[in-house]
DNA sequence: CGCTAGATTGTAAGCAATTACATTTTTTAC
DNA sequence: GTAAAAAATGTAATTGCTTACAATCTAGCG
């Protein structure tokens, strides 16, 4: 393998001169700059990265910490933040907590503090003070895609304000009788998404000034299994079913839409469904969501990392608290509509 | 940030014994290695990796390649290629090659050839002459799923034999009017999957003496949406209908199986659905499929990468040409069953 | 033409580890 | 107790870049 000396040789310049030509920087007359291109180019010279960590301190390298990465929502962001990150010259080193805790502490106390990224990007984890501390030690720009995070910028939706606008939705469609698949705070690790969905849709039935009725609530799991048999639960008591369900993902949306029809009922005539996310599969399901841009969320929070990092001073601090809220929006499609009772 | 010098200084031993101590080398006394500990701890010391890899020419970090990371399949073989990797102490940089040939470009001829990692980890994308080459020029074991790549190690299934056995299922239990939804050829950079699970669903028939209708094929692109059109229109057609449908993956099983429902079809009864892969939802749909156990396969295959680069020696060399082939079974679920003429 | 400013180039000192080799210490055996 | 062998430790070269600083070259100007 060719190295820096073979190209300066060849070329017939100074190591000095090789590295400032490829590297695009000033200082090098056009006469030397060709001479060693076409040197790289014949030895197939590419520059050691960690030659070039050692000498810069930089390492054109992000840690995205994920809890999964086979779920869509974590794989979606994933695909975004790699996206931008090669643009820009970046590798991505993927840190996957979903290995257990032992595989979570590995990563913190080691993996990260290896001086191998230039910063680190977390997806949705929740740092406890110890992870959070240990990260900040190291003096590297932290970026959140949910939050809040002590110290750390962040990007968040308001999940309490996307419960409540698709509660919203269908009691402005005329619903009265509204059920809700969700969950409830599973973990201490989370940001309690779950919840915050849950008192949104509470607080827009209260504002209307409808009851809450515990036995429309069923928490479920997050998958289609959960909601498809919570859903099969709520609709089939006959005194008491709902004419709409509002649900804490679009997955769960699935679900719903499949026990609805499995009763031999149909979406939205006999029975309203909103879900969460606006996941890929939601446009052929015809559910109507609450689309929450995750590719934007990722594509933005890379971009902002990155940012960061080109602005960095010796002075400022590298990390400081200030959160995005990022717009959520209301998609209708064909799983909502007026209530049968109310049909024209 | 403590360097090594610092322990050393603490410690009161020089750098040489730090770095044996803490690397867990020969030759270093108890008390040594335990006032190397100590001092490593109290400075919260961690070895820099890219002085380390300097120095040895090794780098702990493994370059995975993907096509897609938000597809099913790619997103699910990551994550047990992941955990196999942290588990040892390996970093994992992500390739992903979604964003576009120029993308693609930048990260065969650029990214990968950094010095930055010690072997490739290919998940099913086939390589250009081009950049084999190059890989191959960096002396890195290269490893696949899928393949065959040129004078590289893969693990592959037997596409012909997945198709065909998930023919022979529904011929066993009595069908003969079985339709097929896959994929044509639709791009020269894969390794021809969909077309050889057809060649398999051809075969079966043919050896059962049954004609290979054109009807019956309708080409889908992989996703539920395309599947449960092309479903829809094989199974309208009144003198033509299918009692059986053989679907090249698990998504499109779904996309099959709710076109039955809104025909006010019944599955099995009715018709009778079978899918490839081992989807995780295919459990909820009671999907009789082809498993092809994708988490086995990362995890093979990530351990036999790690395994190549622990019994590296100089004169061997890094690369052979060397075929896993991966077992598929069968894993009958509640959409399949005897076709309703023939039920007892 | 000589001088100076500015641009280009080169020399060599980092960067932070590993490790070959030399040296010192300890252990073992007689 | 001493010599030889074995173990522990230290010194310093090495890895492949970047870049501060010094040296050289070029061009412009009086």
């Amino acid at each position: 393998m060719a190295g820096i000396e073979d190209v300066a040789r060849l070329a017939g310049v100074s190591t000095a001169t090789v590295s400032r030509a490829l590297s695009g920087k000033e200082h090098v007359s056009a006469k030397a700059r060709q001479k060693v291109e076409a040197a790289a180019a014949e030895l197939g010279y590419v520059a050691s990265s960690s030659a070039y960590t050692l000498a810069t301190g930089r390492t054109r390298n992000i840690g995205v910490v994920v809890p999964f990465v086979d779920r869509w929502f974590f794989s979606v962001a994933l695909e975004a933040i790699e996206t931008v990150l090669i643009e820009h010259g970046y590798d991505l080193t993927l840190y996957n907590l979903s290995g257990g805790l032992d595989q979570r502490d590995k990563i913190f106390s080691d993996f990260l503090l290896r001086k191998r990224v230039d910063g680190v990007l977390t997806v949705a984890v929740k740092l406890s003070d110890k992870e959070l501390e240990n990260l900040t030690k190291t003096r590297k720009p932290i970026m959140g895609i949910g939050g809040p995070i002590t110290g750390a910028r962040t990007l968040t939706i308001d999940d309490f304000a996307a419960g409540k606008l698709a509660t919203e939705h269908l009691l402005s469609l005329g619903h009265t009788k509204i059920a809700h698949i969700g969950g409830l705070e599973p973990t201490e690790m989370d940001f309690k998404q779950p919840s915050k969905r849950r008192h949104g849709y509470e607080h827009a039935l209260k504002s209307a000034g409808l009851p809450i009725r515990e036995s429309w609530f069923i928490p479920a799991d997050f998958t289609m299994k959960g909601a498809y048999h919570a859903a099969k639960q709520i609709l089939g008591d006959p005194r008491n079913a709902p004419t709409a369900i509002v649900c804490s993902s679009d997955e769960m949306g699935f679900g719903a839409i499949m026990a609805v029809k499995d009763l031999g009922l149909r979406v939205p005539q006999d029975v309203s469904v909103i879900g969460m996310d606006n996941h890929d599969m939601s446009d052929f399901f015809g559910l109507s969501t609450i689309n929450q841009d995750v590719r934007g969320q990722g594509r933005h929070t890379a971009e902002r990392l990155l940012k960061v990092l080109e602005n960095a001073t010796e002075n400022e601090p590298v990390n400081v608290e200030e959160n995005v809220d990022w717009p959520v929006e209301l998609l209708v499609r064909s799983s909502t509509a007026r209530p049968a009772n109310l049909a024209r």
